[in-house]
RNA sequence: GGGAGCAUAGCUCAGUUGGUUUAGAGCAUCUGCCUUACAAGCAGAGGGUCGGGGGUUCGACUCCCUCUGCUCCCACCA
C-alpha cells in the first residue's frame, strides 16, 4: 500500500476516537487495581471551547492516559456547570430578541426556557472536548443540576444551617444591575478607570454666607446624603461643630459629623455621607446613627426618594446633576482622577453597593483545616508560589454571600410562613411538618419558597465528591459508595490560578467537612493563555484563534504538543500558531519514521552489520535513561520538558542517528535482527508518545504487527527500565558522534561532497567497536591509528573530549589558515587553564572547597594541559609542511 | 496603599539545597543540500556573561541589599 509522504490527521483521528469509545476504554469501574482520578473542572453548559480549555484539558489527558498506561484504573470524570449568572444571562438575551421580557414570565416559564436552551446548547463544549482526543469516561457525565447533584447541593445548605454557619441579614452587597443579582467579592474585578472628582459647596443652614466643599466622585448620589464628616482633628472646620448644612438641589438638611475616618489630606477633608451607596459610609452610618435613603433601584435608576431625576440612570444621572449644580451654583470644579472602579466579572456592570437581605455561610471555621491541608503539603501547589497567595486569602476570609437573585440554579431551601419567620428543610414537605409543630393548621400553600438561588459556586465546591456519590453531603449518617470511597480523593486537579479561592478552596472545605478529607492531592494551576503580545485571549480583541479550526488544520495531536510545548505550571502560555506548526511537523516526522521502517525488505539470509549490533545496544541504552528522565519530568509536572525529552530522543537520536545508522543501502534489504530490534524500539517510542499524540501513535502502532481486534496502544503498558544504562556505551557513542560531526564540518567548510569518501586517524581513547558508524556516517575508507600516518600528509586535525582526530586532505587544506585555527584553540584552552591555576594556586580554595570540587578540577587542569599538549603537536607538524 | 512573582541568546523557556571543562534547549536566523522516509525535510554554523549597581564567599546565573522595568493578587481614601 502507498502511504502519503503527508500525514493527514482528519480520518484517522475520527476513527481512533470512534474506536475507543466503541471499546470503552475510557470507561471505568472500582476494581482491585490502584485508582488515578481527575475530575475535570467543569466548563460552563452552554460555553464553547476557548484555548484556555484546550490547555487545560490536554494537560489533564496527558497525565489520565499516562496513568492508564501506567497500570493505572485511570478515571477522568467529565461534565459542566449551570453557571448560574452566565446562562441566565444568555437565556434572557435570547427571550429579548425573541421580544420576551423576563419579567413577564413566571419563574416556572423562565426556567423551561432555560432548560431548553440547555439541552440545545448544553454539553457543545463536551463535544468539542472529544475532538481533542480527551479520554473522560463519558458514562459517567455529570452536570451541577442534575436532579441528584442539586438535591445534594440542597442537603449542603441544611447541612451548615443545623449547623448554625449559615445566616441571613442585610449587608452591603455587591450588586450587579445589568445581572440584576448580588455577587460575590470574588466576582468584582477592579479596574483602574478614569473618572472625575466634583467639587461642591453645601451651604451651611443658618448662615446662607457660609459653605463647606466636598469632594466626590459620584455627584448622583447627593441625595441620598444623610451627614457630611470632618475629621475631629482638622482646625478648618472647627467652627462648624454641630452645624447643619443643606443638600444642593432638594435642600434637605443634614448634620455635620466628626469621624477619624476621614483623611484630612484628601480633597477638601470634608466627606459626604451616603450609607446606601457606600461601604464606608455605611460603617460611618452606623457609628453615627444616620438614616439610610436609597436611592436607586435595582437596575441602577434613581427611585422617587431621590426627588430629582426619578427614572434616570445613575450615569447620566451624574451629567446631568452636574449641570444643575452649575446652574444652582453649588458647583467649584471638577479635576481628573484615577480610581478603582468595581465591575461584575460577568456582565461588565459597574457594580453597586447595595443593601440587602443575603444568605450567608460563615467561612472562618472552614477555612482552617483547608489553610492547614495546603501548607502541611497534604494537597501540594503547582508551582508552590501558590501556597502564598492561598493563606493570605484563606486568612482574611470573609463570609460567603451564597444567595444569588436569580432563577437558574437551585432554589434557596427555606420557606416563610405568613409572620415572616422561615424554615429550612430539605423539601417543602420536610419544612410542613416542622411547620406544622408551630401551627398544625397550616397548609402548604401557606408556605413561600425564598425565590433566590444558591451562588454557583455553592454547587461546584462538591463537584469532586457528587461526581461519585450524591449522598453524603449533609448526611453524616450515609455510608459513602463504592464509587466515592474508591475514587476519593482525586489525585490531580488541573485548573486556572484564577479559580484558586472560588472554587479550589472551597472544595477543599466541602472535602473536610463531608469527606473528613482532602479533595485531591496535587493541584497543577495552568497559564493564561495570551496571544504571543501577550495579551490576554477574548473574544472582544478577537486574538483567540478558533480551537476547532486549529484541530482541523494541523491536527489534535499538532494541537497538543503545540500547546505542551510552551506550558510549563503556573506561567502564562504566550501562544503563537508557529508552536502548532511545530506540532504538526512533529507528526509529520513520526509519521516518515515509519515510513521509512515500514518500506523495509527484511533479508532472512543477511548478516546483522557491525554498526546496526552496536546501535541497537546504544539506543535501548539511550531510550532507558531518558525514560527515567520522563519519569522524573512527570513526577515534578514538568510536562513540557518531558515531552520535549521524548521529542528530541524522536527525532534527533532515533530518527537523525539511530536511523541513518541501521539503514540498509539502496535496494538491499535489512537483517532480521536489527529489524525486530527496531520494531521492538519503535513500539516502545510510539508509547511513549502516545499520552500528549494519542492518534498518530494509535494509527501507526496499530499497523506495527499484527493486532487483534480490541488492542490499543492506549491500554498498553508504558515502558520501562529493566537492565542497566550502558553509561559508558552512551558516553563512548558521544565520542564517536563528535567526531562525525565534526568531519561533516570540515566537508562543508572545504566543500566536500558527502559523497567523496575520506580517510580518518585518531590518537587517544575510544571505542573500536563503534568505528564502523564512522565510517557510515561520515563515508570514511579507512580508519586508523595516527600514527601510522605518512608525516608529510596535509589535512585537518580537531579533538573530541581529548581524543586527536586528523583527516588528510592533500592539497585542499589552507595550512595558514589551519594553525589561525589551532592557535586560537590553544589561546582559549590556556586562558582557561590559568583561571584553573589561578583556583588551585588560592589557598582558601584547596582548603574550603569539597574534595570533589578540587578534584574535577585537577581534572580539568590535566585534560586541558594534554589538548593544549596535543595542538601544539599539530601545530608543529603543520609548521614543518609549510 | 499592601503583598507576591518575574527579569538568562531574536522569541519561548530550562538551569533542582552556590562548584559538573569558563551558561543549555526548542523555535527562529545564516550557509550548503530536491541525498532513493520526510523541503512540514537533511547536514552544518553563528548567537547570550545571565536587567543595572553594590555586597557575602576560595567560588554566584544561583544567597543578601539597592535601583530600574514588567506581571499578578489583595484593598472601602471620598
Amino acid at each position: 500500500m502507498e502511504i502519503s509522504a503527508k500525514y493527514t490527521p482528519a480520518q484517522i483521528e475520527a476513527k481512533w476516537y470512534k474506536y475507543w469509545l466503541d471499546n470503552r476504554f475510557f470507561h471505568s469501574e472500582p476494581n482491585e487495581k490502584e485508582p488515578y482520578t481527575i475530575v475535570i473542572p467543569p466548563p460552563n453548559v452552554t460555553g464553547v471551547l476557548h484555548m484556555g480549555h484546550m490547555l487545560n484539558n490536554t494537560i489533564q489527558d496527558v497525565l489520565v492516559r499516562r496513568a492508564r498506561m501506567k497500570g493505572k484504573n485511570a478515571c477522568w470524570v467529565p461534565g459542566t456547570d449551570h453557571a448560574s449568572i452566565a446562562t441566565e444571562a444568555k437565556v434572557v438575551e435570547k427571550l429579548k430578541k425573541e421580544g420576551i421580557d423576563k419579567s413577564s414570565l413566571t419563574r416556572e416559564e423562565f426556567l423551561e426556557h432555560a432548560w431548553e436552551w440547555k439541552e440545545k446548547h448544553g454539553g457543545i463544549i463536551l463535544e468539542q472536548l472529544k475532538k481533542l482526543g480527551a479520554s473522560c469516561d463519558w458514562e459517567r457525565t455529570k452536570f451541577t443540576m442534575d436532579p441528584d447533584l442539586s438535591q445534594a447541593v440542597i442537603n449542603t445548605f441544611v447541612h451548615y444551617y443545623k449547623k448554625g454557619w449559615i445566616y441571613r441579614g442585610i449587608r452591603m452587597v455587591n450588586w450587579d444591575p445589568i445581572g440584576q443579582t448580588a455577587v460575590s467579592d470574588e466576582e468584582v474585578i477592579h479596574k483602574e478607570t478614569q473618572s472625575k472628582l466634583y467639587y461642591i459647596k453645601y451651604y451651611v443652614s443658618d448662615n446662607k454666607s457660609e459653605y463647606v466643599t466636598i469632594a466626590t466622585t459620584r455627584p448622583e448620589t447627593i441625595m441620598a446624603d444623610t451627614a457630611i464628616c470632618v475629621n475631629p482633628a482638622d482646625s478648618r472646620y472647627h467652627s462648624l461643630k454641630g452645624k447643619k448644612v443643606l443638600i444642593p438641589l432638594i435642600n434637605r438638611e443634614i448634620p455635620i459629623i466628626e469621624d477619624e475616618y476621614v483623611d484630612m489630606e484628601f480633597g477638601t477633608g470634608c466627606l459626604k455621607i451616603t450609607p446606601a451607596h457606600d461601604i464606608n459610609d455605611y460603617e460611618i452610618g452606623i457609628r453615627h446613627n444616620l438614616p439610610v435613603i436609597d436611592i436607586l433601584d435595582d437596575f441602577g435608576k434613581l427611585n422617587s426618594k431621590a426627588e430629582i431625576l426619578i427614572g434616570e440612570d445613575r450615569f447620566i444621572a451624574r451629567d446631568k446633576i452636574v449641570e444643575m449644580l452649575k446652574e444652582s451654583g453649588n458647583f467649584i470644579k471638577e479635576e481628573g482622577y484615577k480610581s478603582q472602579v468595581s465591575y461584575s466579572e460577568r456582565t461588565n456592570a459597574v457594580i453597586e453597593p447595595k443593601l440587602s437581605l443575603q444568605w450567608f455561610l460563615k467561612m472562618k471555621e472552614a477555612a482552617e483545616p483547608a489553610l492547614e491541608y495546603v501548607m502541611n503539603d497534604t494537597i501540594k501547589l503547582i508551582p508552590e508560589k501558590y501556597k502564598n497567595t492561598y493563606r493570605h486569602w484563606m486568612e482574611n476570609v470573609k463570609d460567603w454571600c451564597i444567595s444569588r437573585q436569580l432563577w437558574w440554579g437551585q432554589q434557596i431551601p427555606a420557606w416563610y410562613l405568613a409572620d415572616g419567620t422561615y424554615i429550612v428543610a430539605s423539601n417543602i414537605d420536610e419544612a410542613l411538618e416542622i411547620a406544622k409543630t408551630k401551627d398544625s393548621n397550616i397548609t402548604k400553600e401557606q408556605l413561600t419558597q425564598d425565590p433566590d438561588v444558591l451562588d454557583t459556586w455553592f454547587s461546584s465546591w462538591l463537584w469532586p465528591i457528587s461526581v461519585f456519590d450524591t449522598n453524603v453531603p449533609g448526611n453524616k449518617d450515609a455510608k459513602p459508595n463504592r464509587d466515592l470511597s474508591y475514587y476519593y480523593p482525586t489525585n490531580d486537579l488541573v485548573t486556572a490560578p484564577e479559580i484558586l479561592f472560588f472554587w479550589v478552596a472551597r472544595m477543599i472545605m466541602a472535602g473536610h467537612e463531608f469527606c473528613n478529607d482532602v479533595p485531591f492531592k496535587n493541584v497543577y494551576l495552568t497559564g493564561i493563555v495570551r496571544d504571543k503580545l501577550g495579551r490576554k485571549m477574548s473574544k472582544s480583541l478577537g486574538n483567540s484563534p478558533d480551537p476547532l479550526n486549529l484541530i482541523e488544520e494541523f491536527g489534535a495531536d499538532g494541537v497538543r504538543v503545540g500547546m505542551l510545548l510552551c506550558s510549563s505550571a503556573g506561567n502564562d502560555i504566550l501562544f503563537d500558531q508557529s508552536q502548532v506548526e511545530q506540532g504538526r511537523n512533529f507528526s509529520n516526522k513520526i509519521w516518515n519514521a515509519y515510513r521509512l521502517v515500514r518500506g523495509w525488505q527484511v533479508d532472512a539470509n543477511a548478516e546483522q552489520p557491525a554498526e546496526s549490533k552496536e546501535a541497537v545496544k546504544w539506543f535501548e541504552s539511550l531510550l532507558n535513561s531518558s525514560i527515567n528522565t520522563i519519569e522524573d519530568h512527570f513526577d515534578k509536572f514538568r510536562l513540557s520538558d518531558a515531552l520535549m525529552t521524548t521529542y528530541k530522543l524522536f527525532w534527533d537520536d532515533f530518527c537523525a542517528w539511530y536511523l541513518e545508522i541501521i539503514k540498509p543501502s539502496f535496494g538491499k534489504g535489512i537483517d532480521s535482527n536489527t529489524y525486530s530490534s527496531t520494531l521492538r524500539i519503535f513500539d516502545k517510542l510510539l508509547k511513549l508518545l502516545h499520552p500528549f499524540m494519542p492518534f498518530i501513535t494509535e494509527e501507526l502502532w496499530s499497523n506495527l504487527e499484527e493486532r487483534r481486534d480490541g488492542d490499543s496502544i492506549m491500554i498498553a503498558n508504558s515502558p520501562t527500565v529493566e537492565e542497566e544504562i550502558d553509561t559508558v556505551l552512551l558516553a563512548d557513542f558521544n565520542l564517536i558522534r563528535g567526531a562525525i560531526v565534526e568531519i561533516r564540518n570540515i566537508r562543508q567548510s572545504k566543500n566536500i561532497s558527502p559523497k567523496e569518501e575520506l580517510e580518518l586517524y585518531y590518537k587517544g581513547q575510544i571505542n573500536i567497536a563503534l568505528l564502523p558508524v564512522i565510517y557510515k556516517m561520515a563515508n570514511i575508507s579507512k580508519i586508523d591509528l595516527l600514527e601510522n600516518l605518512e608525516k608529510e600528509e596535509s589535512g585537518s586535525s580537531f579533538l573530541v573530549n581529548t581524543t586527536e582526530f586528523f583527516v588528510p586532505l592533500a592539497g585542499m587544506i589552507d595550512i595558514e589558515q589551519e594553525i589561525a585555527k589551532i592557535d586560537s584553540e590553544i589561546t582559549h584552552l590556556t586562558n582557561f587553564l590559568n583561571s584553573i591555576d589561578k583556583k588551585l594556586s588560592n589557598e582558601k580554595f584547596i582548603s574550603n572547597a569539597p574534595k570533589q570540587v578540587i578534584d574535577l578540577e585537577l581534572k580539568k587542569k590535566s585534560d586541558s594541559e594534554s589538548k593544549i599538549a596535543n595542538l601544539s603537536q599539530i601545530k608543529e607538524e603543520l609548521l614543518k609542511k609549510r
